[in-house]
RNA sequence: GACCCCAUCGUCUAGCCUGGUCUAGGACAAGAGCUUUUCAAGCUCUCGACACGGGUUCAAAUCCCGUUGGGGUCGCCA
């Protein structure tokens, strides 16, 4: 009952729209328009309409309309009414037949009709941008209905804006040139002119318009890639529109509060993914992990580490717990947590190279012997043995580290050691320790090409000492300038704060002996 | 080309309306350090901008004009 009251005083009640049209995905600018609208209404008590654009029927698709719709769901932007503008061409053809009897508009050879656009100025004020004032003259008469007795976007626009009451048009800037076309519609059909907002356009990396070049544009495709709806909305949210007193990360209910269309910005902006990831990983940190574990179990099925039918909850949930604080996307968890899941362990290139430099199976043997007198196989425990382990064989402890971290993850990276050990389980860590040493035994080809390597670095060295007694002989100082002595000032400079050693070379040097 | 819009660190922005408090604040990124079993995270620090030129004014990032640069639109697409 209130619903009708609401219409009869509507007057005063905002009502604004967003107008997508089903000719392709709901993408960034588009969800960003979106949002504005959502936000403003919902800052006033409005409505928020939604209105399918569907008038070129060649190109519209339901699978368009589908994925937008699931798109603005998926964000959790509620609209209040819909229309579709498909299901509307007879009034459309009624308003233009009425510009036809006032004589205002004629119709061509072909039978479409065609509104006459006469010498004036149009000033329109826009909400965001102040007064923008345009010359009739430079504007060509207006198409109303097509040869296809289709409407044409500028009249359906504005039929539909003035008969479902919408308050105020926001949407992208590159319809501000739209706006004297469609005032002069409303002028003439004698309907009011409703409020203009023209957000500023979201650019890409290079400055150009968002394309495909420049990154992911579809809203679905974020979905694809593991970021939370919350996120991408902070995210869209930040393009144009500050929050204030600092505020980076803030909640959606927060925002409602603060939101003005005044203080909206005028330039465009540039999409830029760091600080997505940023905001997302902020996200995904605070979020709780029970929630989280829901949203990853799909696609831990769909990477078949878990089955549809019967898995397990309670397990996934501290696997999450661990890999929370560092991942950016829920696509980062599934990248970084497989090993837990599946007990084919697949080794990263590097981390294979890696392993293979240094064979510990004797290491490695006591340390699966003092794993095995562990009755409670948690992380202090598993600590404790560890550091004792590492102590007797005088060994420094990320020397034995990152050997074990590989073996049971396959990556050089990850969570703390013993707690992934600890999740991983006694048994588990086990057999991946056992497999390891396997991997050594029938690998003894990483041997020899160590000892390869070493003859071959001693050989040159005499080589080129023997070279360089020679020069010297011959030349005064100055040097030659080989490749062989280049190399070996990379080695000799170790020490040296010029020289950029990376730290898999330096890992490999502390390493190698 | 015509018309329109825009202009603060590499990027997102605060400040601009209502000039002084701005030797311009925050965030992302980058760099350095701390921490550390790795990578992250976290913490600390560093680098880094009022596009340019004229006005107005005692005083301009803030107001005005111009220039330059960028963007948008010029469809019987939306």
């Amino acid at each position: 009952m209130s619903r009708g009251m609401n219409i009869s005083n509507g007057a005063s009640a905002i009502r604004v729209r967003f107008a997508p049209s089903p000719t392709g995905f709901l993408h960034i600018g588009g969800a960003r328009t979106a949002l504005f609208n959502w936000l403003y209404a919902k800052h006033t008590g409005g409505k928020f309409i939604l209105r399918i654009e569907d008038t070129d029927l060649e190109r519209s698709k339901k699978e368009y309309l589908d994925e937008i719709l699931d798109s603005l769901t998926w964000l959790a932007m509620d609209w209040d009414e819909v229309y579709y503008q498909s299901q509307r061409f007879n009034i459309y053809r009624e308003y233009a037949d009425k510009l036809l009897k006032k004589g205002m508009a004629y119709t061509a050879e072909n039978g479409a009709i065609i509104f006459k656009v006469g010498a004036e100025k149009i000033k329109i004020n826009d909400i965001i941008r102040g007064e923008i004032e345009f010359d009739s003259e430079l504007i060509k008469d207006q198409v109303l209905i097509k040869e296809d007795k289709s409407p044409t976007y500028n009249f359906a626009c504005v039929i539909d804006d003035a008969l479902l009451g919408i308050t105020h048009v926001l949407r992208g800037d590159d319809h501000i040139s739209n706006t004297p076309k469609q005032v002069v519609l409303y002028e003439a059909l004698g309907f009011k002119v409703p409020y203009f907002a023209h957000l500023p356009l979201i650019l890409g990396k290079d400055g150009g318009r968002l394309s495909k070049r420049t990154g992911a544009t579809a809203i679905s495709d974020y979905r694809k890639l593991g970021y939370l709806p919350e996120a991408l909305t902070n995210y869209l949210l930040l393009l144009g529109f500050s929050p204030g007193g600092n505020q980076e990360v803030v909640d959606i209910a927060e925002v409602i509060k603060k939101f003005e269309l005044k203080n909206i910005n005028k330039a465009a902006a540039v999409f830029d993914m760091d600080k997505l990831n940023w905001l997302n990983a902020q996200y995904i940190k605070k979020a709780d992990a029970a929630h989280l574990t829901e949203l990853l179990i799909p696609r831990l099925i769909e990477r078949g580490f878990i089955k549809k039918e019967n898995f397990n909850r309670d397990g996934i949930l501290p696997v999450v717990k661990l890999f929370q604080g560092r991942i950016s996307t829920l696509t980062d968890f599934v990248n970084w947590a497989d090993f837990v899941f599946s007990d084919k362990v697949k080794f990263d290139e590097e981390a294979h190279k890696k392993f293979l430099e240094r064979n510990l199976s004797k290491e490695f043997s006591l340390l699966l012997e003092r794993f095995a007198q562990i009755t409670d196989f948690n992380h202090t425990a598993i600590e404790e043995k560890f550091r004792e382990v590492v102590k007797e064989l005088g060994m420094k402890a990320g020397d034995l580290v990152h050997p074990v971290r590989i073996a049971l993850s396959g990556k050089t990276i990850g969570p703390g050691l013993f707690e992934t050990m600890a999740l991983l389980g006694k048994n588990k860590v086990k057999e991946r320790l056992m497999m390891a040493k396997e991997l050594w035994k029938n690998a003894p080809e990483a041997r020899l090409k160590c000892l390869m390597w070493l003859s071959i670095l001693f050989f040159s060295a005499s080589l080129f000492s023997g070279c360089a007694m020679v020069r010297m002989l011959k030349e005064t100082m100055g040097g030659p300038k080989s490749t062989i002595s280049d190399e070996s000032k990379d080695v000799s400079q170790e020490g040296s704060e010029d020289n950029p050693v990376t730290k898999a070379d330096k890992w490999i040097r502390d390493n190698w002996w």
